[in-house]
DNA sequence: GAAGATTGATCCTTCAATCTTT
DNA sequence: AAAGATTGAAGGATCAATCTTC
């Protein structure tokens, strides 16, 4: 991370081990390239984002494929004023409409259309194949078990508040 | 990734598996918000971004804290552009300096002066307090160890061609 | 002409402020 | 007043084009 050139402080600090230390530089690496990979992909040869794509993923697997703005958010690990700006985008696109829900008009739905879907469609087999090869091709049925762990595990860091898994990722139509 | 839901293309495509999907979506909500929490707790505390932490840390490692902007862009997993984005705002800010190599000027040499260096200095104990508590604490010592071997088995499939790991890590001044 | 690096335009994200409904 | 969501401004990333030196 920072190495012991900047040792030296007034708050006593335990610094990574070495192997911690290799292991975060590696994982800093994957943090900063696989998104970039994603996106490129997806950008080159289905003109969305890789975020993008997951508001439409999750959308498409909600029920009627209409999902509140604010379990929208979560399910895609993101800020309500994030995916309000992208919805936004994807709405001028005509992939998504929004529309206050009946009972309770502070909740906004939004809901895939058909051109969303189609979209979708056109781009999760090429997408599926990228992350098959970036990823699942490259590590055993052990570390791919081992990840899930590892992830989960960071996820709980991170959110400490929330459920994990998280409850609507669970549910299917 | 996108369900059942969107099968039935041309293409024949090898969806991911149950376990493989539950791995994915984890891996991605790491993607999404590992990043955002680090940028965030630089921000707040050190007035920087991670960016501009692993650019400035990368520097400091250097012989003389000296790179040549091609090696920064490569230690710090990112584009010639990006990097020389920030580094141009690390200059106005007085963190570093450029200048050409004299026996070949192509190349730009980016050098840490002692207030980048002051400044790495003050927010590395807190960054490496907080990549401690939202990572190695959550992890074992055995996941750790998995962990670096899946994030090289990842990096080696992002850049195929690159050297792993990279020879400039290796080196010490 | 290729390597190394930079630039400017465009797009996206973030943050704080705001709006509406409950 | 709190919950749910949106907005606009400001800052950062990306892409293609460009510049300089070899």
């Amino acid at each position: 991370v920072a190495g012991k050139e900047v040792v030296d402080s007034a708050v006593p600090v335990r610094w990574l081990e070495a192997d911690e230390e290799r292991a975060w530089i590696a994982l800093t690496g994957v943090l900063l390239r696989l998104p970039a990979a994603l996106d490129a992909d997806l950008r080159e040869h289905s003109g969305i984002t890789h975020f993008e794509y997951l508001v439409l993923s999750a959308t498409s697997e909600a029920p009627g494929r209409t999902l509140p703005m604010g379990e929208l958010a979560a399910l895609s690990y993101a800020s309500p004023s994030r995916v309000s700006h992208v919805v936004a985008r994807l709405e001028a696109r005509g992939w998504i409409t929004r529309s206050p829900e009946p009972g309770n008009r502070r909740i906004v739905n939004a809901r895939l259309t058909p051109q969303g879907f189609e979209v979708l469609r056109a781009a999760a087999p090429r997408h599926v194949a990228t992350v098959r090869h970036l990823v699942f091709d490259a590590v055993s049925g052990e570390q791919t078990a081992a990840l899930t762990d590892i992830a989960h595990a960071l996820l709980r860091r991170l959110d400490p508040e929330a459920e994990w898994p998280p409850r609507s990722t669970r549910v299917r139509p």
